[in-house]
DNA sequence: TATACACCCTGTAGTAACTACAGGGTCAAG
DNA sequence: CTTGACCCTGTAGTTACTACAGGGTGTATA
């Protein structure tokens, strides 16, 4: 019923560090002690975390998280800033995925006109150098 | 022939800051001053920043910047180590492409699941917290 | 009972690659 | 001679952690 800190990271997949790092800039709360000063967690805080975790992986920023876990705790709120906040979130993403793609073909026309050789006849850097002086 | 630090950033889409630090870091080499103590750069220095946004602008850490800085340096080396940068560069470019690809289909699935209502209805906050408490 | 060992605590500093001040000095134009 | 644009140094902030240093706690084993 009772987690340490340890525990909590292990079953999140989170770092001790971490979980110390979310409680100091207050995204989570800070927890329970025991009487030897462990931080002792419950099956909300899991919850919490698993959240933040999930979120994380999918990209999202910390902001954004915060955001987020204040919206599903109001569970009356229309649910159009969440999604608002998902789309955004997609088209940052998709953008990413694009200039990604650009560098990757720049990349292998890069790699392609490389036929050995010296740096002196290699095209890579004479690529990088406009000029090579 | 001679710029002033804010010419060399506005010939090479550097913030002045950027070429400051990039000094203080030792990519460039300290310049000569005026009598008034400003930096003053020449054509080799531009070459040189331009070199570095260009690798910069293809995603290559600062550190790779500099092995490919002090390759190009020695004309007479074997491009081999260039073309390894470069093809190491482009696995990782590849990798987070496959990454962020993986993120816009779950993005994107758990934007079609959201019909809108309040939050208590909403499928994105759903499926975030595995078991909403 | 002693002690080894894994785990926990706080606080601070480091990472990448800049960016943003604060508090000043320089230079050209009007 | 003053205004304004630019330059200087030095420090601190950004994101999301990560890595110590220097200590305390809890449990298993000899």
């Amino acid at each position: 019923m009772a987690f340490t800190i340890g525990e909590l990271g292990k079953a999140t997949g989170t770092k001790v560090e971490t979980i110390r790092y979310y409680e100091r800039i207050g995204l989570l709360a800070k927890p329970e002690r025991t009487s030897g000063n462990y931080r002792s967690y419950g099956k909300a805080e899991l919850g919490r975390l698993s959240f933040i975790r999930r979120a994380r992986d999918l990209g999202f920023p910390l902001d954004q998280v915060r955001a987020l876990l204040s919206l599903s705790d109001d569970r009356t709120h229309d649910c159009a800033t969440v999604d608002a906040l998902a789309r955004d979130h997609l088209i940052e993403v998709s953008r990413k995925i694009a200039d990604l793609t650009a560098l990757q073909r720049e990349l292998t026309a890069l790699l392609d006109s490389c036929k050995g050789g010296t740096v002196e006849e290699c095209r890579i850097i004479e690529t990088l150098a406009p000029r090579p002086v």
